[in-house]
DNA sequence: TCAACAGTTTAGAATTGTTTTAATGTAAAT
DNA sequence: ATTTACATTAAAACAATTCTAAACTGTTGA
């Protein structure tokens, strides 16, 4: 499929050269069907094997930064371990399930929508998520 | 105020046994009438002003998961840069200032509960929490 | 055509928050 | 008192992320 104009106009749109190394990064996160979630650590061990090639981990974080700012993915803080993409960039809620570190999404339609009746003074909402924890039954709460 | 023997009940609970480093932790931490939110920088600058004395990071950051194991503290991720902490540990909200890194309580009434439709086969839910982030209004959204 | 430029890749170094280590010190139990 | 277990500490190790600076690549325009 020649999806190829789509990545190089969102690389373009982002402020960077379309590069093999981060077409490549492209392809990863934007030619599947479903949206997912995933670490640096993740993407890179994804690439460099459907690329039989080392990619700098350098390039891995800018092209990434890039795209978190332009709004063409979105960061989740779960643990303070390291920070998890998410493919999906509307506004939505997330199950972290504290057994396997995964995270999974929530339709919208799986949670009524937030209503929040408190607002802070000369400050606007710039998003509302929730999330939610959840563990096995015999499990240690966090 | 002698306040001591809660903080020595607190850390027997936690496992720990009482000194002078660490009632002083405590002293920072469940003195104040009102609960809040700190890191572990921020907390061990207070100690070390209220003490006049350097208190070694180790220590602190074993208290601290100490009582975080019990449930004498709760753990906030917000970005992945670093760990807040808060002394309120009932389940509650919150709204993040974006401009000032700041998390602000959310009274449960200032948020009607989260109805969540949809549950994961074979998992508990452990907590629910909502976080709002806020910022001045000519703010570029995160 | 090809030199000059602007932006890119990369390995490795630096930085930051956190955890671990191991030597020394202190509280508690006997 | 003596012994034991646990604490404190500075410093080292660690892991995620960011920065650096040298080599590289694609583009531009003389
Ligand atoms: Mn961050
Ligand atoms: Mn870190
Ligand atoms: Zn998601
Ligand atoms: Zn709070």
């Amino acid at each position: 499929m020649s999806n190829i104009s789509i990545y190089t106009d969102k690389l373009r749109e982002s402020g960077l050269r379309p590069t093999r190394q981060r077409l490549k990064i492209c392809e990863v996160l934007f030619s599947p069907e479903k949206t997912f979630h995933f670490t640096i650590n993740d993407l890179t061990k994804i690439i460099e094997n459907k690329l039989s090639e080392k990619i700098s981990l350098a390039t891995v974080y800018n092209t990434i930064h890039a795209f978190k700012n332009k709004g063409y993915l979105k960061e989740i803080s779960i643990n303070s371990d390291k920070s998890y993409f998410d493919t999906n960039v509307t506004e939505h809620h997330h199950f972290f399930d504290e057994d396997t570190n995964e995270l999974i999404d929530c339709n919208n339609d799986d949670i009524d929508s937030v209503n929040i009746k408190k607002n802070i003074t000369g400050k606007k909402i710039k998003s509302v998520e929730v999330l939610i924890k959840v563990a096995s039954d015999n499990q240690n709460q966090n």
